[in-house]
DNA sequence: CTGAAAGCGCTTACAG
DNA sequence: CTGAAAGCGCTTACAG
């Protein structure tokens, strides 16, 4: 492995001139830097990535923190991981995925050993217990999803009070008068997913002042499960004209469960998703949706974090940058529907 | 950021003996190792990654190539790296995950500046441009996905080819006589997916053998264009009898198809995809399929890797271990149906 | 415009 | 059982 002392000897000049030669941090006379470059292409010369994070306390790595829970698995999060990963590298920026289950303490590992020049947290909780470890590291650190208590902290999101709102009043606008909403499984949501408490008491209290009935219910990520729950539902509240839906896997299921009691959207049943395009078309989902613009919030975040780095001022203002939500009409909702009870 | 020598220095050793006392790398009296330990905790120590890398040429870090094709929207690959990350953090490895374009580029990168102890590459294709480079590279690697020569490689994968007698040799002894088989985009066959092709030649190759029609064809990863593949094909060859889906998204978007035209799995048509079991349930996808195994396959690659990575003869000999196919029966193939043309 | 030297924070022979 | 010192491969003031 050639070494900067290599190219300096094969070049003929000191190891300082290489640096700074192949840096461009100060002026090299243009037959010392022909030399230089030659001798480093020849040579095949890259710098060793820890000298040089430690000479410079730059690693040139963002690190990721992806929390999967146990039973949860979460295709969706893919999306959000190339945003970071594309974006990161048009930067110049490397990724650590760190994706094991106690994430405080892989946090605590990269950020203090300076594995990572700053952080993405992916999947953040409303009480997360990571954030004080972010709030401690002197690395900086960006958060795609909001916890409670945001102070200090710089968080993108999907406005999801915001999307739980749309989703009612649409519904309210075309007549709809009792609803449900499905949302992610419950132990996930306890754990994880502040989201998903977002959107639902935003469209209750919608719901509540178009005076509509708003029947909110957790639902699991898989088959057969999530069918049978989405079935259950149904039939606890025959009234409902219409179905949100907070949960990737009962949007795939749904369509099997209305076609096995012949159900129609938007004729029997008005339903309305939250997933993105994307995942749509790849998995065929059928229903209208909120966009949720992962690729869109990961590279929104990136951006920010590397600005941060940049940084020398810290007590920069720390922002909250929350992404509207758009509605993209696939045709799944409509007047209220004259569902038979089945 | 307290480094070592102020460990030393609050346990009033010096500071290889600190090293030692924490690695355990030799004998320590125990007053020694307890005044070290508590200097180390009340200081919050924890070695600097760089410098250790530095002084060790180790950087406990794996690098995770994921190539992902324009246009190309994978989920299925979260699986797999998912049981890379897994295991690798069983083995106290961090994960760089590199998801750019230029995948030869990026493995050099990594491996040449010594970012990384060793590398996993996802997503190989037949001549695959990565494996000059990691066959020159000094760090061990281990892929998921079977190039054309497999020379000098440690390769893990579903036995493809066996998949692809499988599904037929199960078709042919339901009795069907022509079949369809689609697999995934044209472009990402052509620059990716070695595995397609070894699925589709095997296929052929049995349906040959057994006397049996084969239509071969790739379709899209994306809503609306597979659906109108899918259609297209069924139009073709109306005579064909079972549908073999090696595309995901295709499997997804089977239901909207059958339904639109009335027509029925197994009743009408035979349908058995290639998908893992976590997917099917994720997705509500119905057919009988073949198990792709991803998080065993990650399990094994980085298992194999991280041995390689101790190991000191780098002439072991190379392992070429190939998955089973197993057959998961979903209930969607059944005698040769009488498929009504439309 | 260029070089010699210090220093980043570890680990590990070498010496005792 | 412990310490002083060299060395890993860079970058960057400091000096000229």
């Amino acid at each position: 492995m050639a070494t900067i002392g290599d190219v300096a000897r094969l070049a003929g000049v000191s190891r300082s001139t290489v640096s700074y030669a192949l840096s461009g941090k100060r002026p090299i006379s243009d037959r010392v830097r022909q030399r230089v470059d030659d001798a480093a292409r020849e040579l095949g010369f890259t710098p060793n990535a820890g000298a040089r994070a430690l000479a410079t306390n730059q690693t040139g790595v963002l690190g990721l923190l992806a929390e999967f829970l146990p039973d949860e698995f979460a295709p969706a999060m893919l999306q959000y991981i190339l945003g970071v990963t594309d974006t990161a590298r048009d930067f110049g920026y490397d990724v650590l995925l760190v994706s094991e289950a106690d994430g405080a303490d892989a946090l605590q590992r990269i950020t203090s050993s300076r594995l990572v020049d700053g952080v993405v947290l992916l999947n953040v909780a409303e009480d997360d217990k990571r954030l004080p470890v972010l709030r401690a590291a002197r690395q900086p650190g960006v958060l795609i999803g909001m916890p409670l208590d945001c102070s200090g902290l710089d968080v993108f999101d999907l406005d999801f009070e915001e999307a739980g709102r749309v989703m009612v009043e649409h519904m309210h606008e075309l007549g709809h008068r009792e609803l449900i909403l499905a949302s992610q499984p419950a132990h996930v949501v306890d754990r994880g997913g502040a989201y998903v408490w977002r959107l639902q008491r935003a469209a209750e209290h919608q719901a509540e002042k178009r005076g509509i009935r708003l029947h909110a219910a957790f639902a699991e990520s898989r088959q057969p499960e999530v069918g049978r729950t989405l079935r259950a539902l149904l039939d606890a509240h025959p009234d409902a004209t219409g179905l949100l839906l907070n949960n990737e896997a009962a949007a795939a299921a749904l369509p099997w469960v209305l076609a096995g009691r012949s159900l129609r959207a938007p004729d029997d049943l008005s339903v309305m998703g939250r997933y993105s395009d994307e995942f749509a078309r790849t998995f065929s989902l059928p229903y209208s949706s909120i966009e949720s613009a992962p690729d869109r919030l990961g590279s929104m975040a990136v951006r920010h974090l590397v600005r941060r780095i940049g940084d020398d001022r810290p007590d920069e203002p720390h922002v909250v940058r929350l992404v509207s939500p758009e509605l993209v009409d696939r045709g799944s909702t409509g007047s209220p529907g004259r569902r038979v009870r089945t």
